[in-house]
DNA sequence: TCCCTTTTTTGACCTGAGACAAAGCCGCGC
DNA sequence: GCGCGGCTTTGTCTCAGGTCAAAAAAGGGA
């Protein structure tokens, strides 16, 4: 267990690293006492399925801890990446009693589970979680869509900058906005696994990272870290405006 | 304007065609009178932009009749549609003041529009709207990324079965499911922008086209009207599992 | 420390889809 | 009926990224 993700043990939602994130973020005091009762937390190993698609949904959660993917698989065995979760992240859907992706842990994750059936009448009957599952559903489809522009029309090596900036941000996040200067990042994926995030293969985007490394966009120290030395110049290859 | 889109005018919230699909479907009788107090209607030329992204969106609204989509522009003129607009659709998010996508109506459009800021208070107050919301906000998000899967992964021709496969469900909605014989759809969309739905050049949507024409899997009479005389077949070619 | 496994890199070759170009088709206005 | 503009089809050539294969690194136990 790596030390990103320390065991978890009783704690109670006061103390929760997510709790102003996470789809609880904007319940009050009350709310937040009747979520504590009802919440259990389950863990997972780096690897392990925590859903499959088809299966029955049993709970919905929020991600503590760690990093899962949803992803979909087709018969032949291609693969495609629908999403990251990181903590504060939801996984499941109110509402559907069967699960249509896969959701895979890619790291030892923690989960703060809820039963489905408890949760929903919990929606139901407080506007401040349906309110708050609006706004991050919409968030999410928004990213989704981003996504899809990545997807169809980027190149492999737009795909790669877009992807690395995207870590750059999340990496950022709450901190002064970042466009200048150096960075250093973690990837949280492998190569296979940005791959099949990217719609590439992994192949593809060992060359990538290769040739971005060649032309000095991009420091590797090891598999894992990488420094960004200019940030806007990494930027300007994502074919994105920064707006 | 084409037979499917009639004048509308003046028309209140209970003959409307799109009632009991739209955000408003699960309202009770005052809050419909309340919405029926709110709303305009407001008509859109093929071919027009409904809204920039970037622009101030002043307006929230359904899709009454029809068709719109959903897109992004790259600086070099590449597009990625994200989605299409069908009746009772929603255009427009409650919580951000500025568009992120393009919105163009490709056929003649009527929307039943809210102003934002009144719309916004509406949903804060109306747990049935917000839960409608947020149902339909997920059931995009399903659909965005089913379609990742088909930009990242399919082939252009898994790419147009499933493209033709997603408009004969569609046009079939409500009747009895069909798996199987053969089925009669137009196609709402022109080679080129059915290419930047699927992340494809309108000539390699027309070589498939051509192709799926030769082999019998479709019959082409005009430009937009198709016969599938074996829809079992053709979703057989889609990559995907029919579950 | 030394295997053994997993991940990553690199090379050589191939191919599906893009780019460019030209011709065909169709509807519309005059 | 004719000509014009916007779609659509088809041909030819190119190339970005996929496939297959092998070597090189990086862990991670025992």
């Amino acid at each position: 267990m790596d030390l990103q993700t320390p065991l978890i043990k009783d704690r109670n939602c006061s103390s929760c690293p997510i709790r102003h994130r996470a789809v609880c973020a904007t319940c009050d005091d009350d709310e937040i006492v009747t979520l504590d009762a009802m919440k259990y937390y389950r863990s997972f190993d780096a690897g392990q399925p925590i859903m499959w698609a088809g299966d029955r949904m049993a709970f919905v959660g929020s991600v503590v801890s760690g990093t899962a993917t949803i992803e979909r698989l087709m018969e032949d065995g291609r693969k495609q990446t629908m999403g990251l979760l990181l903590p504060s992240d939801f996984i499941g859907r109110p509402g559907r009693d069967t699960a249509t992706y896969d959701v895979t842990a890619i790291t030892d994750v923690t989960l703060c589970c809820f039963r489905r059936d408890s949760f929903e009448k919990m929606v139901a009957q407080t506007p401040h979680i349906s309110q708050r599952m609006l706004e991050m559903a919409l968030d999410e489809l928004d990213a989704a869509r981003d996504w899809m522009l990545l997807l169809g029309r980027k190149t492999a090596r737009e795909k790669i900058a877009t992807f690395l900036m995207m870590i750059v941000r999340r990496s950022t996040e709450g901190e002064a906005v970042l466009t200048t200067g150096s960075k250093q990042i973690t990837l949280p994926l492998t190569r296979e696994a940005m791959a099949d995030y990217m719609g590439l293969t992994l192949e593809t985007v060992s060359r990538q990272f290769s040739k971005l490394r060649k032309e000095g966009m991009i420091v590797m120290d090891g598999k894992r870290d990488i420094t960004i030395p200019d940030v806007e110049a990494l930027q300007a290859e994502t074919g994105s405006d920064l707006s």
